[in-house]
DNA sequence: CCAACTGAACTGAACGGTTGAGTTCAATTG
DNA sequence: CAATTGAACTCAACCGTTCAGTTCAGTTGG
């Protein structure tokens, strides 16, 4: 019984750190094919690793399962409404858009648009992240919050703010950005996230057309001078 | 071994149907609201029915889920996109815009859209259903090919429908009628779908602001003589 | 430069306790 | 007489733990 024999710390070293990305990587992938239902041995199995050591870097299938989805959510290519990187080509909109020719707002909204899209569309794995957290939700409340904390609520700070700079510069008129934010999500990748949620991927020309009509519909409802 | 002994077919009978009921009455609350993980003793526990009565009735969880998720594709206020009754009021838009006021389209669209919109978002059994189907279609694959059968894709046959006859009565000029459905639905509910499947709820104001919004961004791409 | 040593981290396999699916059966009910 | 019940039962999966022995990174001593 010495006083501080019990501290339950987590391994460190170089190798603890290499079986801890092991264990973290293949607990993603397992998790997001199988569901929060697979079993720890499998995990370990997966990760090349003792189920021993699995619990002594994570205490539990919870703590684990939450490292899995915090990580992810820092990871790029994540995020419920397309993770920030997803939609950076959307932040640099603003930087492109310097041109004062007529049709150059439209390109750079187009080549935004089309990167942005076509991230959300082929990432499957922040699709199947997307429907693990929303099944799991009643099991981890607080993860929801942390999920829903940079997600399709008013936030949206990088497109929000691309289309506030855009306002600012006179090239948008917009008068109620938080509106006009989620109209931009709508048009464009809310229906490839609707779609995702079964297994489903538009195709290729249903997207280009449902890409460049939604930008066209966009700009002249916002574009200054409409 | 006598020929016909194990012949497994359900229990028939008045007494029998009600059971049946009971039991999919019960399982649905507790699939919607626990998951599949949920345990066939409190399945049988919530009918009010014995667990060997259950497996008379269904042989197997599986099947139970299955006769579950079939009933609530046929049941009213169901579907992947809002069902075909949430979708109603959008039906019958194509009749209510008779007149042939200005005023009088938009009109008919913002009632059509608000009473469709409100059932989408505040039917929180339907995004339950949604998150259910999407978290098990890894477990059962044919039952996500139903689903997505009068899902978000190429059908929508009831909005489509009305968007063709109001474009065939000279209201609307539609080009691309597949991309004009899916932008109805994106600019309407498709937002409340993403936000609902996080639990969250968009407030009124806001859902009321993107809502009109919304309508006349639509009929400004839309409406004959734009 | 290298061998021996050290201590933390890891392994493999087994085990305890629990949970849950599905079955059996005698008794009961409508 | 078919349907239902309640309770006990089997069987498998799974979480988490224990333990005896092994690997590995780094340090010491020659």
């Amino acid at each position: 019984m010495s006083p501080a024999a019990t501290a339950p710390q987590p391994p460190s070293g170089p190798r603890a750190a290499r079986k801890r990305q092991a264990i973290v990587t293949a607990a993603r992938t397992l998790f997001l094919r199988e569901g929060f239902g697979v079993g720890m041995d499998a995990i370990a199995a997966e990760a090349g690793v003792s189920k021993v050591t699995v619990y002594n870097h994570f205490g539990s299938k919870e703590a684990l399962f939450t490292a899995v989805i915090a990580g992810a959510l820092d990871h790029p290519s994540s995020g419920p409404g397309g993770g920030e990187d997803s939609a950076a080509p959307l932040a640099r909109l603003a930087e492109a858009a310097d041109g004062d020719g007529d049709g150059e707002l439209r390109t750079a909204f187009m080549d935004a648009a089309r990167a942005w899209v076509h991230a959300v569309r082929d990432d499957r794995e922040v699709a199947a992240l997307r429907t693990l957290v929303s099944a799991e939700l009643h099991r981890f409340p607080e993860l929801g919050e942390a999920w829903r904390h940079d997600s399709p609520t008013g936030h949206h700070p990088v497109v929000a703010g691309a289309l506030r700079t855009l306002t600012e510069r006179g090239r948008l008129d917009i008068p109620d950005l938080e509106v006009a934010t989620l109209q931009l999500y709508a048009l464009l990748v809310h229906p490839h996230m609707v779609f995702g949620q079964y297994g489903a991927v538009m195709d290729d020309d249903l997207t280009e057309r449902l890409l460049v009509s939604g930008v066209d519909m966009f700009l002249a409802q916002y574009a200054a001078g409409a």
